[in-house]
DNA sequence: AACACGACCTGGTAGC
DNA sequence: TGCTACCAGGTCGTGT
């Protein structure tokens, strides 16, 4: 592909992020000691005291790992949370020995016997964040019974922005990113540019199913990505329809998928098939 | 109040 | 070859 940052299932959104806990899920099992902490890369935690983060974090307990939206939630045996979000190009990962380190490992739990979770981001825009509590101000999950027709009808009422911008506000749906933003429209035959509050209720029905059908497709297959790195079989991988597909044919009509800029953002969509 | 936009970051690439 | 300019996008702070 082109573009380096069309790194195809690497872009952490809620699928990716999703099978960044399963991953750690298995290797880190519940009431781990963090016997170190080390912040590298000062500007990436918040609050903004490097040393008082690794202060809090050595000799807490990792309870549970969680996820809400785009966030990694590592829950503290102190009851406070280290929300963990990747950006564009960070990750984390469970290490076998935390001594050998990428260039651009940021930041690492170490865990007995030397093992330990690194968090990795080449160009430092993740972030490492101590919590009171789950991150408030984010919409509904997505993948949950909770995210109804309904609920996106009475989200989408209260918005004039293009129905893109507005599904990439994690106010009203958490997870979804720019990919899955331009893949849920084009799988409900959706113009991005068409106003939010303006989507009819056969609009938001095929767009809810969208959203639901294009973020569980994704979780299936970042996970497969993730377990097996390098092992990818033909047809395993999410099939993207139109992201990053400028001037490529349309999967349905065949006309060549169209470039706009939305929010500052790329949108990828077929000017035919959604209206 | 709702929306627009620049800043934050770095690596890769286009163009000269 | 080596340089610069630009672009990718999630989120937040600031401006309109």
């Amino acid at each position: 592909m082109k573009c380096s940052t069309v790194r195809w299932g690497l872009l952490p959104e809620l699928p990716e992020v999703e099978s960044v806990c399963r991953h750690l899920r298995e290797r880190v099992p519940a009431g781990s000691l963090i016997v170190r902490a080390a912040i590298v890369r000062p500007g990436i935690v918040r609050p903004a005291d490097p040393a008082a983060v690794e202060q809090e974090l050595t000799g807490q307990r990792i309870t549970r790992i969680g996820r809400r939206g785009k966030h990694i939630l590592l829950h503290l045996s102190s009851g406070r949370i280290l929300g963990v979000h990747l950006r564009m190009t960070g990750n984390l990962y469970f290490s076998p020995d935390i001594r050998f380190r990428e260039a651009s490992a940021r930041a690492w739990l170490e865990l007995p016997g030397r093992t330990g979770i690194v968090f990795a981001d080449p160009r430092a825009l993740g972030r490492l964040e101590l919590l009171d509590q789950e991150p408030a101000s984010l919409g509904p999950e997505p993948l949950e019974a909770s995210f109804t027709p309904a609920v996106l009808a009475q989200a989408s009422r209260a918005s004039r922005a293009p129905i893109k911008v507005f599904l990439l506000d994690q106010r009203r749906v958490a997870g979804v990113g720019n990919i899955y933003a331009a893949e849920a429209l084009f799988r409900a035959r959706i113009n991005p540019r068409k106003p939010a509050n303006r989507l009819n209720s056969n609009n938001i029905q095929r767009l809810h199913a969208a959203i639901v059908g294009v973020l569980e497709d994704a979780v299936q297959s970042a996970y497969n990505a993730y377990s097996s790195p390098g092992r990818f079989t033909e047809g395993e991988e999410f099939a993207v329809q139109v992201y990053g597909r400028e001037g490529q044919p349309c999967a349905a009509c065949g006309k060549p998928v169209r470039r706009i800029r939305q929010g500052g953002r790329s949108t990828y969509f077929c000017g035919h098939c959604q209206r």
